[in-house]
DNA sequence: TCGCCCGATGTCAGCGACTGACATGAGCGT
DNA sequence: ACGCTCATGTCAGTCGCTGACATCGGGCGA
């Protein structure tokens, strides 16, 4: 399947992460990306549908592992429930230290076209597990609440984990944000 | 204070809403917008930052109107009942009749550029709130969800509003997410 | 009343993201 | 050995967006 030099894809990868650390988003040319990944500019292109993109190419795999633990989860749970153990699985992709994560997220959030995309991304995430919650028997727009719900804890969870020099795991932080949503979201 | 004609911004405003629905958003160019404003495209991005943002001129008010309304909200009220009633007084920006912001919706629906920016909006919105809640002493991490929840509970009223011909005003829709959303959190 | 200044608009040139069309060349099967 | 396929290269062009400078009408002080 490989001809010329293979892994172009990866190399794209690197290259711009190198890149975009050392003289941010904006400041880095597309051409440039291609030139240090020894590629052409039309080569990225039909790797990366956009330039943002190549920040966000991990983020399927988080999706359908966290939709593959959806529909792993016991039964019994209730709808929030099995989406914030679903949304916990997300540690076997981000692994056990921030340090990688932090990196990403610190040039995202430095720049508002990144953030767009990124929250198209976890809006996708919100579908993905509304749609699972689906199967599981949840109507609508429970489904759809709680998949909100689950993602807000996640991103909660995430933020706390990657701000966190103490090795506690990323799921450990999202437990604790559900206990608080609870709390938030308990009796009037 | 107007010197030539008054109004660009309006102009530009009206000039996008009408091309965006006739022939769609990507195929408009923004030199085609100053032209039916009878303005030059150099003054279209003096008005508005983007293309994309002459869909959007409306949101800053929306969420001064709610952050308004929080801060006047009764002290008594939990975090999320008070960032609801908030979120509830969107009906006065909003108006009484769906049409107009369905028709806006559906050409943000159709493109993934607009339903990112429509997304960034929303996370503002998120903060204001949280920020508002933070002023009523609520502490930063219960802000944040509450805020999340209250901006979905909007979400899916908002949703069921303009997809409804009943009548029935966006609070009444708000409401009755509220109660979904609070079953949906209630006790694990 | 005259003339100066300000602020909104126009003009121009240019960069960079992105796309379509076509060319090339290396491996693969036959 | 031949030709097909598919990733990549090449080229030209469109459009979003920006900086620098020119213009011009109205308000305002002298």
């Amino acid at each position: 399947m490989g001809r010329w030099v293979p892994g172009a894809r990866g190399r794209l990868q690197r290259a711009a992460f190198e890149l975009f650390a050392e003289r941010g988003f904006e400041q880095t040319t597309v051409a440039e990306i291609a030139a240090r990944a020894e590629l052409t500019e039309r080569t990225f292109f039909r790797h990366f549908t956009d330039k943002r993109e190549v920040l966000f190419a991990g983020q399927d795999e988080l999706t359908t592992r966290i939709v593959a633990a959806l529909a792993a989860a016991p039964a019994e749970l209730s709808a929030l429930d099995a989406a914030v153990v679903a949304v916990e699985a997300s540690a076997e992709v981000l692994g056990p230290r921030p340090d990688g994560p932090r990196a990403r997220q610190t040039v995202i959030d430095a720049h508002p076209e990144l953030r767009e995309r990124e929250l198209i991304k976890m809006e996708g995430l919100v579908a993905a597990i509304a749609e699972g919650l689906g199967r599981r028997g949840v109507p609508a727009a429970a489904a759809s609440l709680a998949a909100s719900s689950a993602v807000a804890v996640f991103r909660m969870g995430f933020e706390r984990w990657i701000g966190d020099d103490g090795g506690r795991g990323v799921e450990e932080h999202i437990r604790e944000a559900l206990v608080e949503l609870r709390e938030v979201a308990g009796a009037s």
